[in-house]
DNA sequence: AGCTTAAATGCAACAGTGTTGCAATTAGGG
DNA sequence: CCCTAATTGCAACACTGTTGCATTTAAGCT
């Protein structure tokens, strides 16, 4: 819900300002996840204009604040890897070295796959990202936390 | 291994090329994903030279072949879903159409925590996406192969 | 080994995405 | 209504990825 995220700007002291509300708006609209340039040419039909980069900056802050957040996407070459897609590829990300750690799971894909065809999908590959702290950071954390 | 891709590559009477042949080599060195221009740049390191616009292609080669795939990533602004990234995210895509299904199961979850817990990594959110052919496509495959 | 030619690469030019620094505007408290 | 820090807009840039066309090259054939 839009008055939801505005009580939580409010509350962490951000401004409640157009283009905020506007881009909250929209991604209620929606009902599905929008790329930034999406949201802009959208709100433009609506002949509500903002600039690309206030678009940036306020999806960043949205993530920050757990109002929105970023969806995986194997659409450009990000990144390749030699081998086959098929079986598994799973990460393990962390969120503030970026230190990643590739695994594979045969339990974990059977499960996906079992719950993809539930749906009449058939599953040819399988990739996964979990983000977190890796166990330098979250002890660097703790430690913070418990100075601060 | 290298030789296998080659062998690929000559069956399926593909040449095999110089560029061709340090891109094997530069992505089996590495032993990890690398971005197209990451490759630019450890070849040049070499003094090997290649043209960005063919490293693209010879990676979709590749791909295309099944000698290498693409990684999921979440580092950019790809698309943007309002609501709290915590929890699940999970995506199936048609690989034929395009069309998406996104769902949750919390047994997954809970499975991936483990795992990553498993060594020291502290899940906060999980993303997934499951490729393959949804019910309308994997039909119309079906029929194909059955004609053909 | 030299020819031949389709396939592959290089080059130029472009479109899309995302970032940075700084000037102008604005939300919201006093 | 003023004030000011926060936010937005603008300009300029860097990076990623694509397309069309000229040039080169792998590999099959004398
Ligand atoms: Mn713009
Ligand atoms: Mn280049
Ligand atoms: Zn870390
Ligand atoms: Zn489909």
């Amino acid at each position: 819900m839009v008055q939801d995220s505005i009580r939580i700007l409010q509350a962490q002291g951000y401004k409640v300002t157009k283009p905020r509300r506007q881009v909250l708006e929209i991604l209620e609209e929606a009902q599905e996840s929008l790329a930034p340039y999406d949201i802009q040419r959208l709100l433009r039909r609506q002949g509500k204009h903002l600039n690309h980069v206030t678009i940036y900056r306020i999806l960043e802050l949205f993530c920050r604040l757990n109002l929105a957040h970023r969806v995986l996407s194997s659409g450009g070459f990000v990144r390749c890897s030699l081998g086959k897609r098929e079986g598994c590829h799973r990460f393990v990300v962390c969120r503030q070295c970026g230190a990643i750690q590739e695994f594979a799971d045969k339990g974990l894909c059977q499960e996906e796959d079992r719950f993809a065809e539930s749906r009449g999908f058939h599953t040819e590959s399988h990739l996964s990202e979990s983000s977190g702290l890796c166990s330098d950071c979250y002890r660097k954390q703790v430690k913070q936390n418990f100075i601060g």
